[in-house]
DNA sequence: CGTAACCTTGATTAAGATCAATTCTCGTGG
DNA sequence: CCACGAGAATTGATCTTAATCAAGGTTACG
């Protein structure tokens, strides 16, 4: 049911069951097989999506094929909702393209495209949708100027030490444990991290010789959180 | 007069006088100098800024010293408004920090301080204001999203050249003028392009070498634009 | 089993940071 | 008006990090 899944998608929480119907009303399903293209940075812009199963990486190819990954967005999300805000107030206009390419990760990703025109004439009637755009544009900026950060400012090892810190942090538990299970390829972690597969092996078994971490293909053993986080620094 | 700086900010604009004069009422006025700092990301968030006058850098530091600029922001712009939005719904808390640091870079930069928890109590009833800040969420997302492309995907001389030819396109005019005078020093302009001022230098004489550009002191001449713009890519 | 995708390891190279030393610029006070 | 000094910018020599290039090894899956 498209509803269900609509209520679980945090822009859409608080919304009562008739708007909730509206949004489920204007929006299509696709679903999408590991390394399918979801869209390119060179296609006219459709709507933003949801992802309700599955993985899908955002990232940036340079001329040269170097890929870097801006976001990981696991379900429920949104992506690629910044460009509904071109001239927000003017007529939307056809010749928007996506910001970024966007992939599934794993066969069978779920997602749900709302489309553009549509979504902007029901955001000028609706301020709660709005709040709740806002705040994930505020998380979203968070994150990018963490990740701006983390580029420019720290070597390779600093940046391996911090996401593996990140990934144990449980915010909601407020407990941490001590192995991680990598979600994404190696390679893909490598883009994310602003590196290669090559630095990212080596930089892993540098980790692992000082004690802080124990790799066994995607599963990684904390056994130094406190050390860990120090060579993060 | 405060009311007639505040119509000139971009979010505030299409609100009416009255709507210009609660604002206003709840606003502080502070002037910096060259150097100061406005704000560290170790202080408290007091509430987002307005610059009417100036200019100001946004920055991070890393622990070795090395500097970062995310943003330059002009008059009349806002900043520092993200972490209004932290748990936004629930009760605003004490204890959220600003999430960069900012400073003047001109004498007599004129600021605006508006206050977190009471423009939250406004911005929950009314929605004008809440697209607009949308609006300006999804441009700073861009600006990030186009950032850290160019950091991660472009090497130093493809950074420079880039900065270049985005100061020489005037959108409004949509016309080019060949000449541009740095607004910033060759050191913020090194930390802004993630790089350092003798990297800089040596860039920039580059460039002059391969004859695209003319380099005296902040003055900066295009001499083959083309060329320059296929040195960005 | 066989093949392709993924990952690791080693040797080499290159881009850009660091270190060190001047030079340039400009505002201030004698 | 000139001299001084501080900050900004440049230049050269060297070093370090991480990318590149090349070759195997592992894993997963039809």
């Amino acid at each position: 049911m498209i509803s269900d899944n609509l209520k679980k998608v945090y822009i859409f929480s608080g919304l009562n069951d008739d708007e909730i119907d509206r949004i489920a009303s204007i929006v299509k399903l696709k679903t999408f097989n590991k390394g399918d293209n979801i869209f390119f940075d060179t296609e006219p812009y459709l709507g933003f999506y949801i992802t309700t199963a599955g993985l899908v990486k955002i990232y940036k190819i340079s001329k040269d094929g170097r890929e870097h990954i801006l976001h990981i967005i696991a379900p429920p999300n949104t992506f690629a909702e910044v460009p509904l805000f071109e001239n927000f107030g003017e007529e939307f206009e056809e010749t928007y393209r996506y910001p970024a390419n966007a992939m599934a990760l794993e066969d069978d990703t779920h997602v749900i495209l709302v489309p553009a025109r549509k979504f902007r004439q029901l955001l000028e009637s609706d301020t709660k949708i709005c709040i709740k755009l806002v705040s994930g544009f505020a998380r979203r900026l968070r994150h990018l100027n963490h990740h701006i950060e983390e580029l420019t400012l720290k070597d390779v090892t600093k940046r391996v030490a911090g996401y593996l810190i990140k990934e144990i942090a449980e915010p909601e538990k407020g407990q941490t444990h001590s192995e991680i299970s990598l979600a994404i390829s190696k390679n893909d972690l490598a883009a994310y991290l602003g590196t290669i597969p090559e630095t990212l092996s080596r930089t892993l078994k540098k980790l692992q010789d000082e004690g802080y971490i124990e790799v066994d293909g995607r599963k990684i053993v904390i056994k130094d959180a406190a050390g860990l986080r120090a060579a993060a620094m």
